[in-house]
DNA sequence: CTGAAAGCGCTTACAG
DNA sequence: CTGAAAGCGCTTACAG
């Protein structure tokens, strides 16, 4: 438990420079085998951990790579977590959070991107939204960005097509009878702000318009990104006549919904069809229908796109739109019905 | 967009040293109200952000904290990383996420320990398994380190009391008459090994032998900490002749286990009881009876305590307990006979 | 209260 | 292939 090594110890115990050290221990060339096994051995045995600041430092890279997420404690963000961590662990850089909560937390981070530009050599935005200038800004500046959930053309950008998804989910209650379908979103009404849901809404009034149907406003309501949020929508949507199906823009939502049914005596889906968004685990176990969408995957994709600009990729902007797939289960399933789920 | 200032630019408009400029803006002590004003105004006009490497180096700290957890996208440990986040970012300091997933990654996570005191202060260490002669070498180390969901004595930890709690939850279906009682459970004949679940088997078969009943073998099963380990187990008991209760471990295992039941056309809880651990919001939702743990509030204390630590605080080992509560709902009511959440 | 100077521990041209 | 030296941009005794 002396004191630690530093290179310069390396250096005097391996008999070379610390020029040498530096480039053996890094892997670069014009080391020759001998130099290199000498040095290897010498940091061994002295236990050697090179001190990164000094390296970032004197490198000017961070080997960090920031991830921006409204919220951590949600299943999706979770797995953008855990989709960015896999491949950055995979490549040995450091992944740093960034909760982005609200509108002073998007003021914080604005004011704080050229601090952050310097602790961080690359950036994964999910579901950030700011004012178009300061998009523009962050394109100029040296951090290469990849954003999820959001495609401003300026940077690399995985998304889902929302808006199919979403006619796809209400296209298919259509298909099963219903004409007074709900939305439950959210929104400037609702809680957060999100690009996602009002895309989703809209290829929810596409599909609806499509077969000469509109969203009224008494079954257009929005809520937070949670269960409770969807609880709370449903209660108001019965309190104003239920629908027959009720879209939800997340299963968070739609666990609500189905929650609020059951406590209004409605059943799921002789009384109230319901379809979610995501498909976490969850919404198989309770047989819920809704858009399974790859998230950790598409995650891991950004995290590629900025590791891809890191290593001098110049080419031009890449905006993936992954496959999502309505997943069709009980919640929505006229056919089926003996009661399941009979936890009363 | 020309180069970032550094601090010798802020020291020449202000007309002073760069010492002062260190001082004045990181608002210690001996610096003149006039001084600092010029300084704070320099540093203003020129957008100045200090970096942060070169901040660190001279430093000798990195005003960043670890935190360590198993796996990042589950309910439980997302909530970890945001009770540490939200203490974190208050002070300003950054969150280091490592993911520690089973025996390989946490050789990885030891060997590499020495890298990581260079550039976290401290470290906050969630559900992880080491011998015990690690944990003594982390504990002569140099970096504050606070537990949560473990106890070594060694450092400041937070924890529940996992016995206790599920001495709560098996009595509370001992008391509804339930007699034979399973457990799903993890360890080594599952799949994550955790001391939390050993725990929870200890208190499960201390609430069946105060009733001069034992664990059978047959009723004891392992699975992942998932929906889709729940359903696993809980179809393998089913397979061995289904008890009439089942205590699960997690609340994603009970979900899973709700879902089993169903395929096996089982009731809930008529057929069988389900008693679920953490109170995540789905819980609620589906009527799970379960034991809730402050989890968030859990990792925030921890966050809390190595800050303390960093502050100077040099008293003696604190280990907190927090409290859990048994939430009785409707997958062990048999009063409730009335079909819920009947999404069939 | 303020400044000159050393030092933090690396990396990177530049020579050789 | 290897080394001497400058430099990365701060902080911190030490003087004054």
């Amino acid at each position: 438990m002396s004191r630690a090594a530093k290179i310069e110890d390396v250096a005097s115990r391996a008999g070379v420079s610390v020029a040498t050290v530096s480039r053996a221990l890094r892997g670069l060339p014009h080391v020759s085998a001998a130099t290199r096994e000498k040095v290897l051995r010498a940091a061994e045995e002295l236990d050697y951990r090179p001190n990164p600041h000094a390296a970032r430092l004197a490198a000017g890279r961070s080997g960090t790579v920031g991830v921006a997420v409204p919220v951590l404690n949600s299943w999706f963000y979770a797995n953008v977590l855990a989709g960015v961590e896999a491949v950055l662990a995979e490549e040995a850089l450091d992944m740093h959070v960034i909760v982005v909560d609200g509108p002073d937390a998007t003021e914080r981070f604005i004011a704080g991107l050229p601090a952050l530009s310097k602790r961080v050599d690359g950036l994964v935005l999910c579901d950030l939204f700011m004012p178009d200038q300061l998009w523009e800004d962050l394109a100029g500046g040296p951090v290469p960005v990849a954003t999820v959930g959001v495609d401003t053309g300026l940077f690399d950008s995985v998304t889902i097509d929302n808006v199919a998804a979403a006619e796809a989910a209400v296209g298919h209650l259509l298909d099963l009878g219903h004409t007074r379908i709900g939305l439950i979103g959210a929104g400037p009404d609702g809680a957060t702000d999100n690009e996602s849901a009002a895309l989703r809404r809209r290829g929810t009034i596409a599909a609806l318009g499509r077969r000469g149907l509109d969203l009224p406003a008494d079954l257009d309501v929005a809520g937070s990104f949670s269960v409770a949020g969807g609880r709370e929508a449903m209660l108001e949507l019965i309190g104003r006549g239920a629908p027959t199906a009720v879209f939800c823009i997340s299963d968070e939502m739609a666990i609500g919904a189905m929650w609020a049914a059951e406590e209004a005596g409605l059943r799921v889906p002789e009384d109230l069809a319901v379809v979610g968004f995501d498909d976490q685990p969850v919404a198989e176990a309770v047989g819920l229908t809704t858009v399974r969408q790859p998230v950790s995957i598409m995650a891991a994709r950004a995290a590629h796109l900025v590791l891809a600009r890191l290593d001098g990729d110049d080419g031009p902007v890449q905006r993936h739109v992954m496959p999502t797939l309505l997943q069709k289960r009980k919640s929505t399933d006229f056919r089926h019905l003996t009661p399941v789920h009979a936890h009363s």
